[in-house]
DNA sequence: ATTCTGACTTGCT
DNA sequence: AAGCAAGCCAGAA
């Protein structure tokens, strides 16, 4: 269904740089809400409306099943890459990942505007939802 | 309420 | 560098 969350993720995501990658946990971390699984789970059934291939494992591997789509795509903008991708094209063997080390998206002060206000929805929306006894004991 | 299931992460071999 | 075990978070059954 399509959640505050998701739609939450998926305007993130679309802020995403090409030529850039970051891994589902920063997506969690810039939105200030869920954790990585959270952010995998919504790419995997909303993803396709947004550049997925720059949101990937941690690891910098590509999403499973979408290695070669997503290879293509970071060639194509020129996302550095780890590894002999080389091979893969060819035979299909060989492993290869994002250079998050480099290749990781550092949002500008406008990004952070922007991903500001998005967290910010979502915080009041789900505010809605009823806080846990123990959290309120002062 | 409990158990299961993931486009996840991290730490330890 | 690659595989594995645990931890983690929410939604679904």
């Amino acid at each position: 269904m399509r959640t505050e969350y998701v739609e939450a993720v998926l305007e993130l995501v679309a802020l995403i740089p090409a030529g850039t990658a970051v891994a589902y946990g920063d997506v969690a971390e810039l939105l200030g809400s869920g954790g990585p699984r959270q952010v995998g789970s919504v790419m995997s059934h909303h993803g396709s409306s947004v550049p997925w291939w720059r949101v990937l494992k941690s690891s910098g591997d590509a999403p499973p099943g979408l290695e070669h789509e997503a290879l293509a795509l970071y060639l194509q903008e020129g996302t550095p890459l780890l590894g002999r991708y080389d091979d893969f094209l060819r035979t299909g063997e060989g492993r290869w990942r994002v250079d998050l080390a480099s290749g990781r998206w550092a949002p500008t002060d406008a990004d952070f505007d922007r991903i500001d206000a998005i967290a910010e929805r979502l915080e009041r929306e789900s505010h809605k939802l009823s806080v846990p006894d123990d959290e309120m004991t002062v």
